[in-house]
RNA sequence: GGGUGUAUAGCUCAGUUGGUUAGAGCGCUACGUUCACAUCGUAGAGGUCACAAGUUCGAGACUUGUUACACCCACCA
C-alpha cells in the first residue's frame, strides 16, 4: 500500500496528520527491519540502553536517545542495515518500590499464593501496605511495568526513533533471565563468583545488600559525642569523640596512631567502654588519625567501612549489633564475644536498647551517658558525609550476612587495558572510567534479598540436621534454564525434598539488577538469533552517570565471558539540566515530560533541539530551540511546496530523469555549494557528530531559501528555462535526504508526495548523497553564486536603509571586481537582475582589483503603492 | 582532599590545526512584505571571549596560576 494515495501537499502543514501517517507507513512497510543476511561489515551494532520503566520518562531520555536514533538513521541511509534493538529494563528495585507505592502491598515471603488477590491502585488508600506472596507480588510487578512499558512505547514510537520492535526484550523476560543465569553459572564455573560470608553494605529499609556502585555519600546532621573511658588499673580516662555512640557495645579495640604522643603511655594497657564495663586493648594503629576527633578512636562492628578493614586484619571476634532490619539484636553480656566487668549493668542497659533503630538507641545511650556522668560535654553538632544506598532515606549499616560476589578487584589493570581498546566520545569519558576502575576497592556483591530480579540458579543440600550446606551449591544445568529455585527442583531431588533434612533449598535471593543490565549485548544477541550480530558491537550510546555502572559491568562481563571488548565506541551524551543549570531528575521535582512538548512542537522540532547538542555536554533546557526546529520545519514544508508548484508549472512535469538539464552557470555554482555541503556533512557523520552535520546542513538550507531561492525565482518560472528548474528539483531531494536523519517525519511526508516520485519506496531507506553523484551537475567553485548573494545582500541593504519596499527598482548600480569575476558575473547576470529588480542596463560592471558595489541609486518613482 | 569538565552577546550555544573587523538562533530596536512561508523578510544595537601572567610577529584557542559552577570519587572519630 503506498505512502498517500492523494499525492498532495496540502497548503497547511498538519503535522499531527503527517506523523500518524509516517507512524503507520513505517510499520506496515517495516522499514526498520534489521536485514540478518547482510555480512557483518554491512551491519551497524547499537547496544540501546534499556530504559528504566520504572521511572518517568523525562525530556533527558528523548534527548540522548533522540541522537542515536539520528545516528543509526544516518548509517542505514549510508548503506548499512543497522541492529537497533529496544528493550525495557524492568526487573530490580526501583520496580519494586514503584510497586508497592502503586498497589500500596508489600512482599511477605512466607506468605502462601492467593489466586484471587487483584493488585489495585487507589491514591486515597493511607492504610498500611497489604503482605502479599511471593508470587502474588511479582505478578503485581509484571503487571504495572507491562503497563508502563505500552506509555514508553508510544513516546518513543511518537518521537520517530527507528528502532527494530521485532527486537524488544525485558530485562525480566524469562529469555534474558536466560541469559543472565547463563552468565552466572559461565561465571561460577570459571571460578569467576564466589559465595562468601562477611560484613555488605547493607541497606536496611529494602533489607538487601547493595554493591559499591549503588551508594552514595550525603551530608547529614551529626554530633560528635565525647564519651569518658577509664584506663584500667588507674585513675585516668581519655575521651573517644564519635558520632556513633550506639555502638559501644559492639566496641572491640580503641586505637591510636603510633607516633601520637600523647596516648603512647596507654598502649598495652585496657580501656573500660562505658555503661557495659567491657575491658578493650587500647592499640597503635595507623588507622587513626592525630589530628581528628581527640586522636584517639573506638573500633566497633562495625560503624563504617573503616571498622571492617580494621576488624578483618585484627582476628578479634564480631560482635554484630544491628539486625537485618536496622534495630539492635538481642544479645547477652557475659556470653560469647559479648565479655563484661559487670555483666549484670550491662545487660540492664543493654536491655532497654533491644529492638530500637540505631537512631532510637544513639538518643537513649546518651540519656544513659549522660546519666552517669560518662560525658565529657553535651554532644556537639557538625555535618558529615555519611554513606546511603542510592535509593534509600536512612544510612546504610555494615551487617554480615552470605553474599555472592562477582571478583574484579583482580581484574583491575586488565579493565583499563580494555577501557584503552574502546573509544570513548568525548575521550575524556575514559578518564572518569579509568578512575573509577583504580578505585574499586571492593568485589561486586551480586545477590540482593529481593524478589523481582533473576533468582540465582542454585540449591543447598540440607545435611541431617536440616541446615545447610552453602559450600558446594547445586548449580542448575544450563538445559533447565531459566529456572526458579523457588519453585523448580534440582535433578535427583523431588518438590518432597524441599526444606527437609538431607533434602534441599533454593537459593532466595536474586541478582543486582546491573548484573543483567551487563549483559545487553548478549541478550541482543540472543534476540537477534543470527550470527551476524556479534561481539564487539559498533557503540553503546549511554549517559555519563553510570559509566561506574553500566558501561563498567558490561566491559567486565565481555571480558570474563569472551575475553573481548563489548563494543568499539561508546557515546557518552549529555544531560538537559533544568534552568538552574541542575540535572533533571523526578526526585528533584524539575522534571519535564516529553509528550506534551512533542504535541506543542512536533517531533521533528524536538529531535531539532536534541540534535543540535554535541555529545558529552550537559545542556539546559531551552524550549525555544524547539520552536526554532518548528520554523526549520515549517520552511521545509513550504519551500518544497513553493518548488512543487514551479515543477508542476514547468516542461520538466512528470520528468524524474532532471539532472541533464542542469546547464546553467548559475545553477552549476550553487550545486558546488550542495555537494560541498554533502561532503562537510558525511565528513562530520564519519565521526558521530551529528550536530555539526546539522549546522551545515541548516546553514545551507536558510541560504537556499533566502537567497538562491529568489535568485533563480523568476528564471525557473520562465517558459524556456528548465536548468533552474531542475537545480531546484535536485537541491530539494538532496535537502529531504540530508535533513532525512533528523526530521524523518516532514522529509517523508514530502518525499512521497514529490510530483516527479517514481519509486513506493519510504525515504528512510534510500540512500545518503553521495558527493560524486554531483558529477557534471557542478561548476569548479560558487564564485558566481557567492558574489551574486553578495550583491544581492548590498541591494536589500540599501533598500532597508531607505525605508523602501525591496520591489522597489534600482535605476544604476556600480559593481567593481576583478576581471575574473566580471567575466563569471556575465554568466548569471540575469538571476542578479531579476532578484535586485535591477533596471535594464543599470548594473554597471567595472575592473578593479576586489569586489564592491556603489553608487546604489533607487527609482523612488515606482514606489509601490502602501495599503492604507 | 583527588579526578573530569565548563566559563564567549540579555538567554541557549558554535568557534576546526594559533591568523583580517569573534559568529548563529532567540530576545530587543527599526523598517518592509498582495505574487511558497507573519511559523515571513531586511537591517541595526548588543562582547574587556571569567581573571592574571607567560609563549608568539600574532592568543577566544597554547602554557602556568587564580576564581566560579557542575559532575564523579575519596574522607566521613
Amino acid at each position: 500500500m503506498s505512502y498517500n494515495t492523494n499525492k498532495n501537499l496540502g497548503n497547511r502543514m498538519d503535522l499531527p496528520e503527517i506523523e500518524n501517517r509516517c507512524k503507520s507507513y513505517w510499520a506496515r512497510e517495516n522499514v526498520y527491519h534489521y536485514d540478518d543476511t547482510r555480512s557483518r561489515e554491512e551491519t551497524f551494532i547499537i547496544d540501546t540502553p534499556p530504559p528504566t520503566v520504572s521511572g518517568s520518562l523525562h525530556i533527558g531520555h528523548i534527548f540522548s536517545y533522540t541522537q542515536t536514533d539520528v545516528i543509526a538513521r544516518y548509517q542505514r541511509m549510508s548503506g548499512k542495515t543497522v541492529f537497533y534493538p529496544i528493550g525495557w529494563d524492568d526487573n530490580g528495585l526501583p520496580t519494586e518500590r514503584r510497586v508497592q507505592n502503586y498497589y500500596n502491598i508489600t512482599c511477605n515471603p512466607s506468605l502462601p499464593y492467593d489466586a484471587n488477590f487483584k493488585p489495585e491502585h487507589n491514591e486515597k488508600d493511607k492504610s498500611p501496605r497489604k503482605e502479599v506472596s511471593r508470587k502474588n507480588f511479582i505478578e503485581a510487578c509484571e503487571m504495572l511495568t507491562s503497563s508502563d512499558e505500552g506509555i514508553f512505547e508510544n513516546v518513543f514510537k511518537n518521537i520517530g526513533h527507528s528502532y527494530d520492535w521485532n527486537i524488544k526484550y525485558m530485562t525480566i523476560s524469562p529469555k534474558s533471565i536466560r541469559v543472565s543465569q547463563e552468565s552466572f553459572i559461565d561465571l561460577y564455573e570459571k571460578g569467576e563468583v564466589k559465595s562468601i560470608e562477611s560484613p555488605t553494605m547493607w541497606d536496611v529499609t529494602f533489607q538487601s545488600a547493595v554493591a559499591q556502585a549503588e551508594v552514595e555519600d550525603r551530608e547529614v546532621q551529626g554530633h560528635f559525642h565525647d564519651i569518658k573511658f577509664k584506663i584500667e588499673g588507674s585513675d585516668e580516662n581519655i575521651i573517644i569523640a564519635t558520632t556513633r555512640p550506639e555502638f559501644l557495645p559492639a566496641c572491640i579495640a580503641i586505637v591510636a596512631h603510633p607516633d601520637d604522643e600523647r596516648y603512647q603511655k596507654y598502649f598495652g594497657k585496657k580501656a573500660i567502654v562505658p555503661l557495659f564495663e567491657t575491658a578493650v586493648d587500647i592499640v597503635p594503629s595507623e588507622h587513626a588519625e592525630k589530628d581528628k576527633g581527640t586522636g584517639i578512636m573506638m573500633v566497633c562492628t562495625f560503624g563504617d567501612a573503616a571498622d571492617v578493614a580494621w576488624w578483618k586484619q585484627s582476628g578479634l571476634p564480631l560482635k554484630q549489633i544491628v539486625g537485618l532490619n536496622g534495630c539492635l539484636l538481642d544479645v547477652t553480656f557475659g556470653e560469647g564475644a559479648f565479655t563484661s566487668n559487670n555483666p549484670d549493668q550491662a545487660n540492664h542497659y543493654y536491655r532497654q536498647l533491644v529492638g530500637l533503630s540505631t537512631k532510637q538507641a544513639r538518643e537513649k545511650i546518651v540519656e544513659f551517658l549522660r546519666a552517669t556522668n560518662a560525658l565529657q560535654c553535651e554532644p556537639r553538632p557538625l555535618t558529615h558525609a555519611v554513606k546511603f544506598y542510592e535509593k534509600g532515606n536512612l544510612p546504610l549499616e555494615f551487617v554480615s550476612s552470605r553474599q555472592w560476589f562477582i571478583k574484579l578487584q583482580d581484574k583491575k589493570e586488565q579493565m583499563i587495558e580494555y577501557g584503552r581498546k574502546i573509544k570513548w566520545k568525548p575521550q575524556h569519558m575514559q578518564h572518569r572510567y579509568e578512575e573509577w576502575v583504580k578505585g574499586l576497592n571492593q568485589d561486586w556483591c551480586i545477590s540482593r534479598q529481593r524478589f523481582f530480579g533473576v533468582p540465582f540458579p542454585v540449591w543447598y543440600k540440607l545435611d541431617a540436621n536440616g541446615n545447610p550446606d552453602y559450600n558446594s551449591p547445586i548449580v542448575a544445568d544450563r538445559s533447565q534454564l531459566p529456572v526458579d529455585p523457588m519453585i523448580d527442583v534440582p535433578n535427583g531431588y523431588t518438590e518432597a525434598n524441599r526444606g527437609k533434612p538431607n533434602g534441599f533449598i533454593g537459593d532466595c535471593d536474586v541478582m543486582d539488577t546491573w548484573a543483567t543490565s551487563a549483559l545487553t549485548p548478549q541478550i541482543a544477541m540472543d534476540a537477534a538469533k543470527s550470527a551476524k550480530v556479534s561481539l564487539p558491537f559498533d557503540v553503546r550510546p549511554q549517559a555519563h552517570d553510570i559509566i561506574r555502572t553500566w558501561a563498567f559491568y558490561t566491559i567486565a562481563k565481555a571480558l570474563m565471558h569472551s575475553h573481548t571488548i563489548p563494543w568499539k565506541e561508546v557515546l557518552v551524551s549529555g544531560f538537559i539540566l533544568d534552568p538552574d543549570r541542575k540535572k533533571m531528575s523526578k526526585s528533584k521535582g524539575n522534571v519535564v515530560t516529553p509528550q506534551h512538548l512533542i504535541d506543542t512542537y512536533g517531533a521533528d522540532s524536538i529531535r531539532y533541539w536534541a540534535a543540535r547538542a554535541r555529545l558529552g555536554v550537559d545542556t539546559a533546557f531551552e524550549e525555544q530551540i524547539m520552536a526554532q526546529g518548528k520554523k526549520l520545519v515549517n520552511k521545509i514544508f513550504n519551500a518544497s511546496k513553493f518548488v512543487f508548484n514551479i515543477v508542476e508549472n514547468s516542461k520538466l512535469k512528470g520528468v524524474t530523469a532532471y539532472k541533464a538539464h542542469i546547464t546553467a552557470p548559475m545553477d552549476l555554482s550553487w550545486q558546488y555549494k550542495m555537494s560541498q555541503m554533502v561532503k562537510q556533512a558525511t565528513e562530520a557523520f564519519s565521526t558521530y557528530d551529528y550536530a555539526t552535520a546539522l549546522e551545515t546542513i541548516e546553514k545551507r538550507f536558510w541560504d537556499f531559501c533566502d537567497n538562491y531561492l529568489e535568485i533563480v525565482k523568476k528564471r525557473a518560472y520562465s517558459e524556456e528555462d528548465s536548468s533552474a528548474v531542475a537545480s531546484l528539483m535536485q537541491t530539494i531531494d538532496t535537502f529531504l535526504s540530508v535533513f532525512a536523519p533528523f526530521c524523518p517525519f516532514i522529509t517523508e511526508e514530502v518525499y512521497q508526495v514529490r510530483p516527479w516520485s517514481t519509486e513506493e519506496k519510504s525515504l528512510h531507506n534510500t540512500s545518503w548523497p553521495k558527493v560524486d553523484s554531483f558529477a557534471g551537475i557542478i561548476a569548479q567553485d560558487s564564485v558566481l553564486y557567492d558574489t551574486a548573494s553578495e550583491i544581492t545582500a548590498e541591494i536589500r541593504k540599501a533598500k532597508t536603509a531607505a525605508n523602501v519596499s525591496q520591489r522597489v527598482p534600482v535605476a544604476k548600480v556600480d559593481i567593481s571586481a576583478p576581471e575574473g569575476v566580471i567575466s563569471i558575473l556575465r554568466q548569471g547576470l540575469v538571476d542578479i537582475e531579476n532578484v535586485g529588480s535591477i533596471q535594464p542596463n543599470a548594473l554597471v560592471l567595472r575592473p578593479s582589483t576586489e569586489l564592491s558595489i556603489s553608487n546604489i541609486l533607487l527609482d523612488l518613482s515606482a514606489i509601490p503603492q502602501k495599503t492604507a
